[in-house]
DNA sequence: GTAATAGTGTCTTTCAGACAGTATGAC
DNA sequence: GTCATACTGTCTGAAAGACACTATTAC
């Protein structure tokens, strides 16, 4: 059983996520050729979970305090690790997504916060559908798949990408990634035509990639948004915030209506002075736990 | 970097779900003390990725055609397996859900189909509340938690149980479990003071209770009933079908205009006789994939 | 006819989205 | 006063759930 030539290494890598004014950031590690997720081998005797190994490898390698903390998903394709092409043995990843609070600080060591739509461009749909899409990413995609005659290809493209009036769906974060890296559209697949998007080392981009997609997915029945807030915030600065993740606007009025109805905030009676009139600040209201099914920020 | 004493075998753990009449049946290996999981160790010779894995590892041992497949979590944590206790390796599983085909045909060799409310069978809510879960185990989740003084604890059983009025969940299937294993409520527990359900094989049933909340959430957004199903069949079946998965009743009337306005489905024009009015056959209509963000079956 | 299942029509409530308009600050 | 942001009220249409009722078979 022992030496039987299942070579494996398992480790953990994390997408630690937080805001900075209006952006997402995610935390990377820079140096090598292109930023990489902060990586760590699991080492079995010194942690008794999984999810453990996962804490102990961002608070060591970044300092952070990690909020909230889930497993994502499990990455074990041949050759995903270069080093593997090289002899190496099978790299098996579990993937983790950290949520860490406002305000924190860039790490020292090599570690930087950036904007992950620097890495998936195309998911940036705030200011009305992003330039990039429509006028590069869009065409690419059809152009692309009509080359190919493959109806199921050109049907998960369509309703991936909203081809032909179909709609944008934004939690598929990771449908878009993948036919983009199938159709040679970002610089790590095999035969790269085009490169949209920064690159990142192995497949790191994939899991960020599922990281955004199951916190879109997430926030609409889940009171996560408030772990990457301040305790006490205006419903500007949540719907904002939302609106970062979602990579979309919403429409502020009902924004308003949608959170205060559901109890998910309750106003501190504070205000806050603004470029305009002043806000009132809320905090999270954990007792919707109790209240509700699924509490979360309701937006499509 | 090798032989640095990171003793970890990674391993494939399989719940294979299957609908007979109106029940829903998990595969299980029989011979031990409890029922287990098909599983296997990950042999990265062998396959070029996790799922390939996990479908060599279905169609081996058991000689069944797998339709859906798709990962579900991984398990790490120390002493899941027993031989770890008896100083072994860490055995990490990477769990997979697999639906296949209705009329499947029972495997061979020791393994068998068993209904998976005989593990859980506080999540059957079909015959109005089971009559375990009120006259048993409701109570004793009642009083185990309030003899220990934990308001988290408290607000946990509080949701996941539906006590004092809240609403149950039928998603919540893990957390339920887990409670019930924290609060000493089933034989796999450390200090067993009830044994709810059938006891399987190490965490294999945390591993079905992971697989059944998720396909019960997933039932709602994404068509995957009808690979349980056959290719034609009566929306009282589908009916029937949706109520064993998601463990409770749903009104008739409402479920057919439902089910029938989504698009999710068409007539095929065809009758089937039945005890009193003959039914309408129905197929899974593919075209919904592209007109609909969620396809799936809109139940609460 | 009865029993049994299949299927239809309608009413109510809830909620998402659009939008017009008001409130309160800085200057 | 203007500008900018915060906030409120109302209308509309979609959809979920309750429920009364009709249809078609076997016997």
């Amino acid at each position: 059983m022992e030496g039987d030539g299942t070579a494996v290494r398992l480790g953990i890598d994390a997408v630690v996520v937080s805001m900075h004014d209006e952006t997402p950031r995610v935390l990377t590690v820079e140096g090598g050729a292109a930023p990489r997720l902060p990586a760590g081998p699991f080492v079995p005797e010194r942690d008794r979970t999984l999810e453990l190994a996962a804490r102990r490898l961002i608070v060591e390698q970044t300092a952070l305090m990690v909020g909230y903390l889930e497993q994502l998903y499990t990455f074990g394709d041949r050759y995903r690790d270069p080093r593997e092409a090289a002899g190496g043995p099978r790299m098996v990843s579990v993937g983790y997504l950290a949520l860490v609070g406002a305000g924190a600080a860039a790490g020292s060591g090599g570690v930087a916060w950036r904007d992950w739509y620097g890495f998936l461009p195309w998911e940036d749909d705030r200011a009305g559908r992003a330039p990039l899409l429509d006028a590069a990413v869009l065409p690419y995609v059809a152009q692309t798949v009509a080359a190919q005659a493959d109806a199921a290809l050109a049907l998960r493209a369509r309703i991936a990408f909203g081809l032909d009036g179909a709609a944008w769906n934004n939690d598929a974060v990771l449908e878009r990634y993948e036919l983009l890296f199938e159709l040679g559209g970002v610089a790590e697949a095999r035969q790269p035509r085009a490169a949209f998007g920064a690159p990142m080392d192995g497949d790191h981009r994939r899991i960020l990639a599922t990281a955004i997609g199951r916190l879109r997915g997430k926030i609409k029945y889940r009171p996560i948004v408030f772990e990457l807030l301040p305790p006490a915030f205006t419903l500007s600065e949540l719907q904002r915030t939302v609106e970062a993740l979602a990579g979309m606007r919403i429409h502020g009025p009902n924004f308003r209506r949608l959170v205060e109805d559901t109890g998910i905030v309750e106003g501190t009676g504070e205000r806050r002075s603004t470029p305009g009139r002043p806000a009132e600040l809320f905090r999270f209201r954990s007792d919707v736990l109790a209240e509700r099914q699924d509490p979360g920020i309701g937006i499509r």
